[in-house]
RNA sequence: GCGGUCGUGGUGAAGUUGGUUAACACACUAGAUUGUGGCUCUAGCACUCGCGAGUUCGAGUCUCGUCGAUCGCCCCA
């Protein structure tokens, strides 16, 4: 049987990898308009740098594609961005840095095994931000916005934010205690997943998609936040308001990752093009993951975009044009001897004209249907008469005109007819 | 991990109750047009129906398995 690729990936061809890099490169612009410097870490790390203790997302538990060699090691294809760009950062002191907080941003590619579907890869592209070492509202407002913008400018619309406030580790804690609980009366009506994820993380029963419209979970006890996580999270809002950033609170949401505390956030869209997968776009804050891996205890925030699912977006908004190679000059060569056509083609290119010829000297129909093919602006052609006199018949695709003329003229005459052309 | 649909040439696709050489269109190649293309006309181009097994005298068409795509559940970006 032929050779496939594994399931859950994709060959990037030309018509859609500059898709890829148009977006890279106006997320890089934003970086830099924030303030942000690009980091780039390892693919795959030790498997303890995304799996801690106490985790309960399917994504550490059991969607990881983790190996060893010789039964060394075990180490971990990364899943998600934020925990190596953490571990980066205790690993090479930036905490010690006098300008805090450190801005990263990263577009990498993460590995999930899990089924694929429409927007939802085992190997897929994540961009995605981390402000790491301070705490304050200005920060979390303006990481949803950079973010916010981000999808704005590349002109998606049905763009919805949710927001909402964990508590800090007093009022999160004491408030898993409350639902445990309450939920523990409940425990045989709650789904197979929720009756594991009751005593390690009870937050996520909240948006069971099984269990949330059930009675007793709407009625659930609603976190009571601490004084200053309130005041904390009014803060956030406020500037959002100020930024321009529109928002929608919804209490069910708890992200699904455990390390989440206080701001959490997602951009989801109501476009249908992406199928099932609406989120877009997810972070928040995290007060003791870095504290939990062994740096100091200072809190970070930070989001990621699924950059496949922004593409799906961004081709159902026609955001893109649509994909045209074009080369500048196409050589038609007619003599049998390639020497002075392969000379003119290197004259082209080291004058930065992007060109091709023709390797072997087919018919001038089929030459000319190549140089249709790839869209060549000027169409050179070489043949006897041209060699022995040393010059070069110069069609222009575009006006149709042609004319005959010295070897050594040829740059000049072109960057002479583009000159024209475009006044 | 679970469930639905689908898988025919480079591409889009027809294939009736299983029956000899698997439509049609686009694309491609050559010629008409021996140095001028994108139009037209003519001709050519499909060891084969994702892969494997089974039922049958006979399977693209039925059954099972497998791989993949897609949609949904779950999960998440």
């Amino acid at each position: 049987m032929a050779y496939q690729k594994v399931k859950g990936t994709f060959d990037l061809l030309a018509k859609d990898l500059y898709k890829f890099n148009l977006l890279n490169d106006l997320f890089r612009h934003f970086l830099d308009l924030y303030g942000y410097s690009e980091i780039k870490t390892p693919v795959f790390e030790f498997t303890d740098v995304f799996k801690k203790d106490n985790d309960t997302s399917d994504m550490v538990t059991k969607e990881m594609y983790t190996f060893s060699v010789n039964n060394k090691d075990s180490l971990t294809l990364r899943p998600e961005g934020t925990a190596g760009v953490i571990r980066s950062f205790i690993e090479n002191k930036m905490y010690a840095d006098p300008e805090l907080p450190i801005k990263l941003g990263y577009i990498e590619e993460m590995f999930r095994h899990e089924n694929a579907q429409k927007g939802r890869q085992r190997q897929f592209t994540q961009m995605g931000i981390e402000c790491i070492g301070d705490k304050n509202p200005l920060i979390d407002a303006e990481v949803i916005a950079l973010g916010y913008f981000f999808l704005k400018t590349i002109g998606l619309n049905d763009l919805k934010v949710l927001i909402n406030s964990l508590g800090d580790n007093d009022s999160r804690l004491k408030y898993k205690e409350e639902l445990i609980e309450y939920f523990s009366q409940y425990k045989d009506e709650l789904c197979f997943d929720c009756q594991n994820r009751l005593l390690k993380n009870p937050l996520r029963i909240l948006d069971c998609k099984n269990d949330a419209n059930k009675e007793f979970v709407k009625n659930a006890p609603k976190m009571k936040l601490s004084k200053e996580s309130e005041e904390y999270f009014d803060l956030v809002k406020h500037y959002l308001d100020v930024l321009n950033v529109p928002y929608e609170v919804n209490d069910k949401l708890v992200r699904g990752l455990d390390y989440y505390t206080d701001t959490v956030f997602e951009v989801i869209s109501t476009n249908e093009a992406n199928g099932a997968q609406s989120t877009i776009f997810g972070g928040g804050r995290y007060d003791n993951l870095i504290k939990e891996m062994g740096g100091p205890d200072i809190s970070g925030i930070g989001f990621a975009i699924g950059v496949e699912r922004l593409i799906i977006l961004a081709d159902a908004e026609n955001v893109f044009d649509e994909y045209k190679k074009e080369i500048d000059c196409y050589v038609i060569n007619l003599y049998e001897n390639p020497d002075y056509a392969l000379e003119v083609l290197e004259d082209l290119r080291n004058n930065s004209y992007k060109a091709e010829m023709d390797y072997y000297s087919r018919s001038l129909k089929a030459q000319f249907k190549s140089s249709d093919r790839k869209n060549a602006r000027f169409v050179l052609i070489i043949g006897e008469d041209e060699v022995n006199s040393n010059t070069i018949t110069l069609k222009d695709s575009l006006t149709k005109a042609q004319e005959t003329i010295k070897h050594e003229e040829l740059i000049d005459r072109l960057d002479q007819l583009l000159e024209d052309y475009y006044e």
